[in-house]
This record gives C-alpha cells, sequence and structure tokens, in this order.
DNA sequence: CAGTGGATGCTCT
DNA sequence: GAGCATCCACTGT
C-alpha cells in the first residue's frame, strides 16, 4: 500500500491561490486526531479580507514569516480559526481551513465537541478547532512536524469554487474551495456551482 | 427549512 | 468603542 506523501513546507511556498484547491482531499491530524480537508478558503495579501491586509500586527505576525506554519486566531471571542501560511512574493497569505471530514479519533473529538454527530464534527472553522483541539498554542508552529500531520491526497477530486462565508470585504471573490457533494462542509456551494478539475 | 439574535474576547482605531 | 474569516438556540413557516 502507498502512503501519502507528507506535505513539505515546499508545498505551501506557492501562491495561496494554487495551495488552497490542492489541500481538497488532504490529510490534516493533529496529535493523531482528524480527517480528509474538504472546505478551505484562500486570503491572499492583497485581499481586503486578509487579515494582513492592513499590515504587520501582533495578532496576524505569523503570517508575514514563513511559508509551512500554522496561524491561529480566536474568532468572535470563542472560536479558534486555523491557517496555513503560504507564500506569496514574500508577503503574509494564508489559507483557512474550514471544514474536515473526521477520520481518525472520532470518539476524542465527541468528547471534546460534546456531540455525537459525526456529520457536525469538523463542519465549519471554529467547529473543527475544538475537535482537534488547536487553540493559541498552535500559532507559529510548523505545519510538517507533531502535533501536525498533513499528508498530500491521493487522486484528483471534483473540487467545487464559490464565494467565501462569513466576510464583508472582497465578498463576491471566488476563493471558497471544497470536495465537491461531500456530506462535511460547512455549507453547502451553491447547485454543483462551477468546477474544476 | 429560513431568519434572527446572543455569547464572548481580543485587536486595532 | 467598533468590528469581527462563528456557532448555537430559538422562532416561525
Amino acid at each position: 500500500m502507498i502512503r501519502p506523501a507528507p506535505l513539505t513546507k515546499a508545498f505551501f511556498d506557492r501562491s495561496v491561490h494554487a495551495v488552497a484547491p490542492d489541500l481538497i482531499g488532504a490529510t490534516l491530524m493533529v496529535d493523531g486526531i482528524g480527517g480528509t480537508i474538504v472546505e478551505v478558503e484562500a486570503y491572499h495579501h492583497t485581499d481586503p479580507a486578509a487579515h494582513s491586509y492592513g499590515g504587520r500586527t501582533p495578532r496576524n505576525a505569523v503570517m508575514f514569516g514563513p511559508p509551512g506554519y500554522a496561524y491561529v486566531y480566536r474568532s468572535y471571542g470563542i472560536h479558534w480559526c486555523l491557517n496555513f501560511v503560504c507564500e506569496e512574493e514574500g508577503s503574509a497569505s494564508a489559507v483557512l481551513i474550514r471544514a474536515l471530514e473526521p477520520t481518525a479519533g472520532l470518539k476524542e473529538m465527541q468528547r471534546r465537541r460534546g456531540i455525537d454527530e459525526v456529520q457536525l464534527l469538523c463542519s465549519g472553522p471554529g467547529r473543527l478547532c475544538q475537535a482537534l483541539g488547536i487553540t493559541k498554542a498552535h500559532d507559529g508552529m510548523a505545519l510538517d512536524r507533531s502535533p501536525f500531520e498533513l499528508r498530500a491526497r491521493a487522486g484528483e477530486p471534483a473540487i467545487a469554487v464559490g464565494r467565501r462565508i462569513g466576510i464583508t470585504k472582497a465578498a463576491e471573490e471566488p476563493w471558497r474551495y471544497g470536495l465537491a457533494g461531500s456530506r462535511f462542509l460547512s455549507r453547502p456551494f451553491r447547485s454543483q456551482g462551477p468546477s474544476i478539475r
């Protein structure tokens, strides 16, 4: 059996618009718990919706560092959100991880989330961070080392494209990517949507 | 289902 | 003091 290749820093050393769709179908684990990435959003440094758009601050500092690191921030005072920092001409871009299909550590995820429904364990950026135990402590950690474990997808899945969720600036940009037809998305994509691959 | 509003904390102006 | 890259509970069909 062929084991999928680990995602190295070189994988993230590309445009965020290339990395984001390539993450669909990849495996994300934290301390052995996680699943398949089924939904992400790209935030380019020239994008008004990106946290880095207004320049470097203490919160977004990791985005201005090298690619292949986790950027974690607090959302609405309650939730954590996980991003993967990418390279774009030495600037500050990142991919927001929005949903996983849980495959490993279901019982622990259910305990952390306080629910049993597998469908709702990781279907949303806040939910998946709670399920995987991601907090501010993971901000700035390398993605190619423990506790993170990332593996490339096998095959070429059909990828749905649509507008990003929950933002007001540049809301019309089609920079949300999902595994077409997945039951684990945070929200469905419009119809079959425009699809790539 | 769709729509609404509250919880809650931190960052930046 | 405003504004969130969210989630959940609740309402009304």
